[in-house]
DNA sequence: AAATAATGATATAACGATATACCATTTGTC
DNA sequence: GACAAATGGTATATCGTTATATCATTATTT
């Protein structure tokens, strides 16, 4: 098995500088048509590849924006990578994605990674808890840095996320309006900026309206786990006609429980999700939820991202997207007792 | 804003040379405690990353594998993502992954992107149409690659997958022992390598049993696509007893549309899938499916991919994963007409 | 025809790290 | 006290590119 092909393989074979051969392959400086055609072609013969290290040293730019997400197995960000990929393909930039699988640790390692590979910029979803150490290590090595979704207190990152407490306010105003008044808060768990906000905006609704103490209900954001923490609410507060989710996939799963529980969904209990991933469509029942084009998500991701790379000393941007309801069939008029 | 810092800034820092700080940081040669320390604390002091393009480029080692991915929205490659990077983890490897969004295109693009890198190695789901000249670049670069799930022919790469003649065979003949004749395979388009042999497993099994001519029912690989193609299969062929299905996605599809025509699935039609999806458990009812782990198909990908780091010259590798038959509720005997 | 400008190619120095060889010292051996 | 061996550190070349300056030629101007 021989070497690879190298720039220095390239000017051989066609009989010019390596200097000559670069320019021809970056489509730079003045070259005739003559010896621009041998060194393309010999290019082409050894199956020649540019060393973007190489490359990006001498240059100063990786066109690459490195993307650390939190879990890669959401459905949710799996779109959102598209419409980043699509929007920042244009730009001549590629995306290259690392999981962190909700770990801090993993998480640091990752930034690091992509710092140590000099990425042109980094979009990031936080985990619940960010390393201080992790934020100077962004600022000191200077890479433009988005968080996305989730942040954290006196983040210096420019931000792309959704209006959470309006989105949460809005979607139990819509179930006071149907009647309900016993509208628990379901899924999630700890303190993210994300969850803290969204209880905020459930919060908020339930005072307006005078509706007593907010009852908060935790769990982890699977379906399973989702499932089995419905069960357990159902028992422990047989009186909660509506329930605010914090996501789509932990209504789903609440949903899943409560057909078991031979409920009628949006009959015996009305249920709201947020994010209207895919399968929100597709459930039986099909899900209402505060909707949030994924899509446009990544779009305005790659905006800023593009609009920071070029004017870095512009000042912190904050980009939240509002989340649009949905009705389908989770949510119905409270049943008179 | 200052500009990141060096090896060479640390070095001046703590009063060394570069060579010094270099060992330091990489934990080689002979250094003394006490100067050890000082470039230790310097470093830490200016937050100095390691640039890996430079470090990679002199040292030949990247220690980064890459992963194509055909589609990363799909649930079931996240998590052998997670069994692979776990386990690579543990040997100092990190994974990153770049989507080609079903995309022949952006897949020779992307991989052309990880040759460009030096990664040490290439893990890759081909796409149903693979490049010649993409097979050719990957050899002469001489970079270490698998082929994940699907393949293409005459492929010279290492390839980790699913027995999937064998998944389907097994299902099909199970469909058969609980007495139904009618059965369907249903979902995938194309003639990906997968595709193929999972519809000849049927296919034989058919055929072993005389069953006559093998009905196919093509559609796209959502679950929305499913339940339409779903719907069009019953009317146009109403004596279709059980369907084996292309994978779980398709199957659960299926399954929406029949639930939506008042079937009882597992009663009145038998739905199998392949893939074992987290939510094929959670799905109403159970889908029963050919099981294979994605957590232990990571963890062959991460075996082979190291393997063939240390011993490049070392012959071709095919490892197939046989699928495990879960009955859960969406098959049934055939009711008697 | 001399001076100037344009053309086509090249030599060379970076980018930021690591591998190698090498050089002072200090320590150990007999 | 002479010589070997170990210790602690450094100078230098190198990885594969690109940016810059430079150099012959040839073409154009006056």
């Amino acid at each position: 098995m021989h070497k690879k092909p190298t720039l220095h393989s390239v000017a051989e074979k066609a009989g010019v500088s390596v200097a000559t051969a670069s320019q021809v392959l970056r489509q730079t400086g003045r070259i005739s048509d003559e010896t621009r055609k041998r060194v393309l072609q010999a290019a082409k013969q050894l199956h020649y590849v540019r060393d973007s290290r190489a490359a990006s040293m001498r240059s100063g730019e990786t066109r690459e924006i490195g993307l650390v997400i939190h879990e890669i197995a959401n459905p949710f960000n799996a779109e959102v990578i598209s419409g980043l990929s699509d929007f920042l393909e244009a730009e001549d930039y590629l995306v290259s994605v690392l999981d962190s699988q909700n770990d801090t640790k993993k998480e640091a390692r990752n930034l690091r990674a992509f710092i140590a590979g000099s990425r042109s910029g980094i979009i990031w979803v936080p985990t619940a808890n960010v390393l201080a150490e992790t934020v100077n290590l962004l600022r000191t090595n200077n890479v433009p840095t988005i968080t996305f979704l989730n942040s954290f207190a006196e983040s210096p990152f420019d931000h792309v996320g959704i209006r959470n407490a309006k989105a949460t306010y809005d979607g139990t105003c819509y179930a006071i309006g149907l009647g309900h008044r016993n509208i628990a808060y379901f899924g999630g768990k700890g303190h993210s900026y994300v969850r803290r906000e969204r209880m905020r905006g459930y919060c908020e609704a339930m005072a307006e309206h005078g509706l007593g103490a907010p009852l908060i209900w935790d769990c982890e954001d699977t379906k399973l786990a989702a499932s089995e923490a419905m069960a357990e609410l159902c028992t422990a507060h047989p009186d909660v006609t509506a329930i605010m989710c914090n996501g789509d996939r932990v209504a789903l799963g609440a949903c899943l429980s409560l057909t078991h529980q031979q409920k009628i969904v949006g009959r015996d209990i009305s249920v709201i999700g947020i994010d209207d991933i895919t399968d929100a469509a597709l459930a039986n029942p099909p899900l209402s939820t505060m909707a949030v084009s994924p899509i446009e998500l990544g779009r305005q991701l790659g905006r800023v991202m593009i609009n920071r790379i070029h004017h870095p000393e512009q000042q912190q941007v904050q980009l939240d997207i509002t989340a649009e309801l949905i009705i389908r069939q989770t949510t119905g008029t409270r049943a008179t007792p």
